[in-house]
DNA sequence: GATGAATGAGTCTTCATTCAT
DNA sequence: GATGAATGAAGACTCATTCAT
């Protein structure tokens, strides 16, 4: 019984996930493309291939879609963070190593999520996006931290917060930048830099 | 007729500078509380106590209002630097208390022009916004070119360019949390922050 | 076949008929709290409990939901009066007590089926509702003319049922003010006047 | 000077209380027709000949439509009123007669103003059109507490507003049935029966 | 029959911009 | 130049109804 009852449910939801998914995908396609503000429900529905009613079976509002979009990507970056962090090693790991490959990490990520830099790569948000998106800011934050209590043994949890703070606005402030070279030269070279700026930074907080 | 009509059109002239002042001071009001996206021209108008169409008599459309208040603030830029920065005492002066004044000059500046927050320090912009607010964006860099050259001697120009940009990126990144701090604190906090990095990133760089 | 599926058939009636209940409750419900126009097909089934495409197997639309639950409501109606009133003793009773019981059960009937007030107690109704909502009406029009024949002898039907009309209106008119009495003394004191409406009204006709 | 400068304003202001009053016209045409819910604001704007952007830059929204509707007929009332009634004449004319003026002037206004009856004889509202609405309630209320506070010397304004308000109601149960009279003779035998019905209460009241 | 996803026209409303006066 | 009315294309969102499973 379990399993006859589990199964059309379970293929019900299923056609759902897909959909949601859909709709997240298009979302991240058009956010990408135009921004938060400048993209409408609309044009999203349109990218996804379904109606504006569809959408809305799906999602309360615009802010729904980024909020859910921004906990998939905290998700992505969770598992992520899994599969390639390890604690163990990190606590005697070298500072630049760790910066280079979370940095390295965070474009890559950046690179194969597009929609990702309208919610996160943003310094400037009204409250309602803003609370909307946290759950990737938060995720990043804490993974920042988590790398961080280590290498500052002596501070407490109000001063690494702030460092980790400042490190994420100032990656936050060059990713644009990153993202929009117009060549793989440029962006190496803005990516060296930003190394640079956020080992630098930590070194001397 | 020319003479005339020379000192109406003076005075029309100058009627119609004062009218330019007005809307951008207006805008500059409502980008500050709104955001440069949710501020309708309808709405400059009103805080500037004139009517849409008349606002329509000076500005093409809603960019080039931006575009002339980014303008104004080069201007401004421009006059204050002339004002503080002795070029002579530049070349020997240390490092570090240049950029504390300079960061102190640019927050004093946001400050004092709250509608500067909402061209400057955003990130992420569509592009025809970023082309209307380009020339603040190349004050400020030019000034930091200008302090940066005599420090980094060895250096093309195009390397000079590059650490202005990094170094003006981070303090875009970070301006938006210094604005929005909760109290003085904080804020002296961040700013303390602020220098270290932009400070440990000129001194690596 | 016949007798293999007569059962099944029957118990699928009967579930159809538990099914078709359940739904005109909930359609009650709904009405009551947001009036018919304001009433989606989705709210009707959410608060039934089931999918909107299960609510359309029974009903075509949402009038026709009107139309059943107006059904429903005149079966109440005949069926209380059925074993309330009595013709036989009807004849001789006095005018006043016969408005009072009536206009009292009314009352009792709206109170115990909060949804009647939205098809009944409304005076302005596009013409697909008054279409389907006629059935309540005509019940309750019979019920009184019913009472009225033997008090007018000398009166044309036609007359009786313009007098029955009438009397109906006042009573629909002050019908939401009493639902919506602030108070039961409020209520009791609108209950009289309505009374002394109905009563003086029937008087003098 | 002041008639030199009200003229321009006074032209510009005429142009807005012409559209206005357009915008007014075309509602209560729309309202007559389909009711207040089934109206939508596109409609009104299609009606009056105007686009939708237009009705915006004279009403927040529909309810205000609605509130000024209901603000113009209570001005009309109040005129008509003034005109017609003679506050002397009224202590010692009977009742009947003044029932019977009150009335027919109202069927008449009903007439000549064919979305008054949207927004008056409602008895079932939605609060948001309830409040909106209240001006034209609040006239026909205080000019008919007006002509019978003289009829009820012995009793509280509190008694003669629910002998109003009752007598109101009964009016507004049977508006719509005499509007929507056949023809007129109907008609004529309906406002009869309103009469009737109105006088009676009010002597056994 | 049941489900819930799908539809798409339609609702109210906003806004950059234009135009008559 | 100034005014404020005019425009109409969107925008976010809803809802009665239908359809595939």
């Amino acid at each position: 019984m379990q399993e006859a009852s589990a199964r059309p449910v379970r293929k019900r939801q299923a056609r759902g996930e897909r959909r949601i998914q859909q709709i997240l995908h298009a979302a991240a396609t058009v956010f990408a493309e135009k921004g938060y503000d400048a993209t409408s429900t609309n044009a999203i529905a349109t990218e996804a291939g379904i109606s504006p009613g569809s959408l809305y079976q799906f999602f309360a509002n615009k802010d729904e879609i980024a909020r859910a979009l921004s906990e998939y990507y905290a998700g992505e970056l969770t598992r992520l963070r899994a599969e390639t962090f390890d604690p163990a090693g990190t606590a005697d790991a070298d500072l630049d190593g760790l910066v280079e490959s979370t940095l390295a990490s965070l474009l890559e990520f950046n690179l194969a999520h597009p929609g990702f830099k309208a919610l996160f790569a943003r310094t400037d948000m009204p409250a309602s996006l803003r609370e909307a998106v946290a759950p990737a800011q938060q995720v990043v934050h804490a993974g920042i931290v988590e790398i961080l209590v280590p290498r500052f043994p002596g501070r407490s949890a109000e001063e690494v917060d702030l460092i980790a703070t400042v490190a994420i606005q100032i990656v936050r402030g060059m990713t644009p930048l990153l993202l929009d070279a117009p060549d793989e030269a440029t962006r190496a070279a803005l990516a060296a830099q930003l190394r640079t700026a956020v080992l630098s930074y930590l070194r001397s907080a």
